[in-house]
DNA sequence: CTTTGTGCAAAGCCTTTGCACTCGC
DNA sequence: GCGAGTGCAAAGGCTTTGCACAAAG
């Protein structure tokens, strides 16, 4: 992820405004490697800036991923995790007991050509693997 | 999928009880490509059964679901869809313009051992290739 | 100063759930 | 009959939105 100082100089460029709220929410993300949902997103701004509301931090995620500096992974845990690593190509690992979410760095590039229907223009591909991690699978 | 006749046999024998509502779902699910929602789900059945409430379809799919005879998908459309094919191991293709889900036989099997974690269990790898379909496309 | 951002609370979408009635077994 | 299934409507979780005030450029 970019630092929050460049995120900030591309908030200026598009127009948007810099808000202390703003830099918050660009810190939290910042190397996170949790894929945090807006809640976690929230709660780690609210921290030190204890005003500031979830709807301020849903807007500027949805900003940033509209920028495409960040992205929005729908895992099925029931809300939509942040990642903020978009400079490396990866997917992800899925504890379906957690929710823990992790980045994956396979390669996964399969002959989609044979099986694609003529004229579907591919945009991406994600591959979500689901399991169990260790601590879960201690538990029982 | 399973025959309606089958899983009839299959509700029957988890003592579940075998009813015009279910039996229609079984036949709106049945060799039906679209991977439907809930609610297109519920819109086949009321065509012939308008009594049918949602929350009937819903209590049969997620039986189904939890019985292994279908599987819920989460794709980012808005709302879960319906895969009546279990039986062959397939990925999935996503129109993001209409929502269209079509089935994908491609073999994705990357040596996920590298990247992993010790101790994760995995359970199963899901592949969305996301796009935009040539009907879409056209509409441009 | 004007435009954009913020906070609150209310509304929206999809899904699940509580209640009383009905029906399969 | 008994217990599971059904229909309705209301509630639940996550996300977005309308409004009035505050703040950035």
């Amino acid at each position: 992820m970019r630092t929050p100082a460049e995120l900030t100089e591309r908030f200026r460029a598009q127009g948007l405004k810099i808000t202390p709220q703003r830099v918050a929410v660009f810190d939290a993300l910042h190397d996170n490697p949790t894929h945090p949902t807006a809640e976690s997103v929230h709660s780690a701004v609210v921290a030190r800036m204890p005003t500031v509301s979830l709807r301020t931090v849903y807007q500027t995620l949805n900003d940033l991923a509209e920028m495409g500096e960040i992205s929005r992974l729908e895992v099925g845990t029931g809300s939509a995790r942040f990642d903020p690593n978009v400079e490396e190509r990866h997917h992800h690992l899925v504890c379906e007991s957690c929710g823990m979410v992790r980045d994956l760095h396979v390669e996964v590039a399969p002959e989609l050509g044979d099986d694609v229907p003529e004229g579907f223009e591919v945009v991406g591909a994600e591959l979500v693997v689901r399991g169990r991690c260790r601590s879960c699978a201690d538990k029982d």
